[in-house]
DNA sequence: AATGAATGAGTATTCATTCAT
DNA sequence: CATGAATGAATACTCATTCAT
């Protein structure tokens, strides 16, 4: 009986539905940044406000979808033969220029298990490289891999104070500053 | 004659206001956020909404008042005989730990000219003592003002997306890294 | 379980509510005038804030509503054999007379293009039946369509200006100046 | 004690501050609307908000001091020789251009006293230039007083509707309407 | 008598969340 | 399971009015 609204898909939306909201949030969140209404969200996915509730039931938790997706991409990126701490920090370093608005996710959720299980998974990617890097004399030696993690923090979180045009370019200026640092 | 109602306290009460709308600005952002409510820095400061407005006539103005007492400070410490760099970041980064909250201006207001006359003010403390701790050769030849605002905005953006607890052992950490850098 | 919420009545309410809104508006608009609070119209209307605004998102949208349903009626009675230029002049008198308040519409749009989509249907209806009152000498020679709508708009305007009570037989007397004018 | 706030001047400066007053409000209320906020008005006057509440304890005299205003300079013209109605008429349509937005008050305050005061007088000015317009056949025979008052009152409010740059020749079309009628 | 800051009630508007269909 | 309308709490902001100076 059609009456003009939407018919439901059924069950076997529900995969292809939360791979929109996912996709929907990295455009939403970057354009409007992490206070994004949820609403848009939905809106932008094509997906009812209820589905986006069941897939997802805070905001923290789309978030977190992305976060994972990166990973993902990430672990796929470390098993490749060959490939450097240099590398996988480069790979990082695009991601959170494409979804910059989500590093609020670290500040919002203070300590929030299920960022920690994502986090934990980064640090185990960049532990096996930044033992090759240390042993190829590419690296300050004593350098641990939290001191990496915090190093990349540093530059999310600045480039979520920057306007978007201007996102790669500060990205290689803190860079270079995390490279080389200050002192003499 | 109690009647719930603040009385007007006249003209007098102007100044007093307006310190206690900052010093409420300092802890209510830094307890809530820089999107905390405003009413509730009225609030807090005992002041009326319509007070709150009147001195600051929106969010940033009332963060840049934080910043403007910052960088009177800042320039005071800069004045005293034998202030090195080293000093003046110490205290930029104690500012930072004690209103982190205000970051988010940087990110808010994007191209606010109040913004930039604030953070011209810190440029140009700095510049006279990247000087001499360049001559006196602690510092890394080639670096300039704006690579040291970049060093000290990473530690900003940075220190906001912990929690207030571990945000001194965090800028160190952070400082640590942006001296010694990452490469060998 | 009444908990002074009132529940969420699902998506069927939608056209009731919408009907609801309309009402209401008409009623509270004719109470307190085309500035009341549009909360007041919820209220009214039984129905959230938020509805209200998901139906329409402004004020001139509730106001265009209203004037909408009026033009419905207008068209109806035009379409039915016989009914003259008079006829429907009176039907919009006690159309103004009915929601007066919403002549500030016109006040405050201006230039708002849904407002002239309005009044061209309006022109349309009146410019038929303008046509068989010329030819059978009931008007005076040369009057256009947008005499009569300087005409109405007097009417509208004045009627606003007088207290409820009064409308009809204020709207006899401005007619009756309109139709013989002050000339000799 | 200079203190940087405006000096008291003291009991004589009430007549000037009045005049300020009743001029700002014209100025502000025909920029603004008849619901401009009121500390508008003060401020172009260049007086303190609690002056104006001194001289117009509320928003209604206020509008009644520029009608009042309007009304001596129309006993004024109409106490010169060879005055006819037309030429009161005309004024009174001028004065209505320039205030228009005092409109409103006859909208508000509905049946306030000290308006059909005001009224009262106009009614005097123009019955006796009416009568002289009868007696010379320039008038419809009949017309009364208040069908002139009518009539003023619909080019009134009517006005009100228009954009400010509109408004003459509206007031033209509308008298063209009042003075030939709609009959044949 | 003037000044202008203080006050808070009143409104518009947004959005997270629920829930009937 | 999906849909999308309903709900109202929360918040920003304005402004009439009061009152110490």
């Amino acid at each position: 009986m059609p009456d003009g609204r939407r018919t439901n898909r059924g069950r076997g939306a529900a995969a292809g539905n939360r791979r929109a909201l996912v996709a929907a949030a990295v455009e939403v969140f970057g354009e409007q940044g992490y206070d994004a209404p949820l609403s848009a969200v939905a809106k932008r996915a094509g997906v009812g406000q209820g589905s986006l509730y069941r897939h997802f039931p805070d905001r923290v938790s789309l978030a977190l979808a992305v976060f994972g997706d990166n990973v993902d991409g990430l672990e796929e990126l470390a098993a490749r033969p060959g490939v450097t701490l240099e590398d996988l920090l480069a790979r990082i370093t695009e991601q959170i220029i494409a979804s910059v608005a989500f590093v609020g996710v670290i500040t919002a959720g203070a300590a929030d298990p299920r960022l920690e299980a994502v986090t934990d998974r980064v640090r185990g990617v960049l532990a096996a490289a930044l033992g090759e890097a240390q042993r190829a004399g590419r690296l300050r030696p004593g350098l641990r891999v939290d001191d990496i993690m915090i190093a990349i923090g540093m530059v999310a979180a600045f480039l979520a104070t920057v306007p978007p045009a201007d996102r790669r370019a500060t990205a290689d200026a803190a860079w270079a500053m995390l490279q080389h640092g200050v002192r003499s």
